[in-house]
This record gives C-alpha cells, structure tokens and sequence, in this order.
DNA sequence: GTCAAAGATGTTATAGTATAACGGTTATTT
DNA sequence: AAATAACCGTTATACTATAACATCTTTGAC
C-alpha cells in the first residue's frame, strides 16, 4: 500500500516543500517556463500551508515578508503554476493547493475535510476514466475534470482536530 | 436509451419550466418548507435560462420584472432552493442551474459546455458509488460530491455555436 | 381570536475573490 | 545594440457573497 491520501498532521512538512520545489524546477525546466523567484515565492508559501490557501491570504504573506505586492501579482503566479501543473485551484474552497504529481499530466480527485480544511489528491485513473467515458457516451468531449469531495478525514472522525 | 444529457436547443423549454415550478411543489410540500412567491420567482427564472445563472444575473432580472430586491434575498431564495435540492450550484462556474431530478437525493455530474455555456446533469450510480469507495478506502467519510467536467457539447463540437 | 415563537423579508454596509488596463522593466533573440 | 517577448508594478474596478439588524408574516398553542 502506497502513502496516505492525508499524512498525518505531524510529518516533517520541510521535506515536502524541498521536494515540491526540485520538482517544480525541473517541470519548468523542461516546459520551457521560466520559475522566477516571485513565482517561486508563491509556490514556496502554498506549500508552507497545511491545507489550501487563498489568494488574499497569499497576498499578507508576502506584505509579512516585506514584500509589497497587489492582488495581480499573486493571480499571475497562481494563473502560471496552474498552467504548469504545479498547483490546484480547490474550486470549493476558492483555495490553492500543491499538485503531488506535477511531473506528468493527469486527473485528480480531492478528498476536502470540512473540519480541518486539510485537502488530499487521489488520482484514480478508474475514477478518471469512467468518467471520460460517461461523458463521451453523452457526444461530450472532455477537457478537464474537477472532482471534489467534501466530508471528514480520519483524524477529524477520531476527534482529532477538536 | 433515455433523454440526451443536454436537450436539443430547440426544444420548447416551457414545458421544462412547468414541470420544474410544479415538482417544486410538490418537493417542499413533502419536505414541510414553504416555496414562497419569491422562492418561486428565483426558481422560475433559474429555469427559464438554458444555462446555470449568476447570483447577480438573478438580481437585475428581478429588477426588470420590477421587484427591487437586494443581494441578501437572492442569495436567501439560492440557498432555500439548494437546502430543498431544486437547484444546483456550479462551481466552475459560480452560477446556479435547475435540478432535475428534485425528488430523490442523488449525486450528480455535470457536463459543463466552455462554447455555450450549457450545462448537463448526469446522475451516474456508478461514478458516485466508485468515488465513495475510493473515499472510504482513504478512511474519508463522504459528505457531499461535486463533479464537473469542462469541455465541448455534442453540438458545439460540430460547431453549431459559433 | 390572541399572543408568542419561528420563519421570512427588507435594508445597509461590508467582506472576499478576481481581473482590466496601462505603463515600465527585464530577459532573450537576432 | 535593437527588437521582441515575457514579466512585473500600479491603480482602479468588477464580481461574488455575507454580516447584522430591523420589520413583517405565518404558524401553532392556548
């Protein structure tokens, strides 16, 4: 059996942003995309978060860390690493969260935890699949895929999280 | 084999209108909740669109008819209708559309055309079945399922929208 | 029928999310 | 070095949604 779809809350989440940020220099690298340090600033401080986090709450990070930025600026980086695969707009939440996968394209489905707002990717290729299909069956042809579930992660079940 | 995903475009879409404000009714009579004249308007003119509509949309539509009604009593009358399951709201796209099937709780999909902006309502057991298994699986309790699938209608593949 | 409680509506203000438009700067290519 | 494209800064504004509080209407108990 593979990693969990939600680690536990206390895994050492510096590892992760190292890695999320080696992927996201080599997807860039061989998309031809250019990772400017502002755009790296904003995947850096998505990553930093435990759960989706909104673009406004983005924006006062970066006041925090002195730099001065306007709503536009955060849009566009996020509108980049979106088109990069290197983020996901959590449509439910009107939150961004890191892409697990970015290496390779693919669909994903997000399990929401409306306690801890804490968010896992799945990417169930048979999910995915019957879906296309369903669609295709209705003459509709399938550009994108926004799955999203919302109810309880195990921690919160357990009572976890208060 | 049953009614298309997205009707024909020319169909005659009062008999849709009728048929949604009467299983309304029907709806909140069993359910105990009041479909009030405004309730009623919101729904009415949800219907009378082809494709999901903006909360403001809603509003300056009302104003036309002459009842100068504020945000709130929109956004009042959306979620009456959604708590009553006579509406659905899009994600994607921040706009609400008529449910079709508001007599029996379900789990829908939606085909959500990008060129003409219609919207078709899949309600597939499997599809909704498998991603709570897959949920489960994950220790994820499923509260709510929200499947959206962009892309282009059988119609504007053969470009019938412009 | 009256009255209390609950539900529905009106109204004002404001919060939260996202983009248009324009000008300037930096990087890349030739 | 000039031309082009990509990126960034800035201001203003559009779009979406809700808080808070007052008023009115319906319902149900007595």
């Amino acid at each position: 059996m593979g990693k969990p779809a939600f680690l536990p809350s206390q895994h050492d989440h510096q590892v992760c942003i190292r890695q999320a940020l080696a992927n996201a220099k080599v997807v860039c690298e061989r998309n031809g995309t250019r990772l400017t340090a502002q755009r790296q600033q904003v995947l850096e401080l998505i990553w930093q978060e435990h759960r989706p986090i909104g673009a406004y709450d983005l924006l006062e990070k970066m006041h925090e860390l002195g730099h001065k930025a306007a709503p536009p600026t955060v849009y566009r980086a996020l509108e980049f690493l979106q088109e990069n695969a290197l983020i996901h707009r959590i449509e439910s939440l009107n939150a961004y969260t890191g892409c697990n996968h970015p290496e390779h394209p693919h669909a994903s489905q997000f399990l929401v935890c409306q306690q801890c707002r804490r968010v896992a990717e799945l990417e169930c290729e048979a999910i995915s699949e019957q879906l296309s299909r369903q669609a295709e069956a209705a003459g509709f042809a399938c550009r994108q895929q926004t799955v999203e579930i919302s109810g309880l992660c195990a921690e919160c079940q357990r009572g976890e999280h208060g």
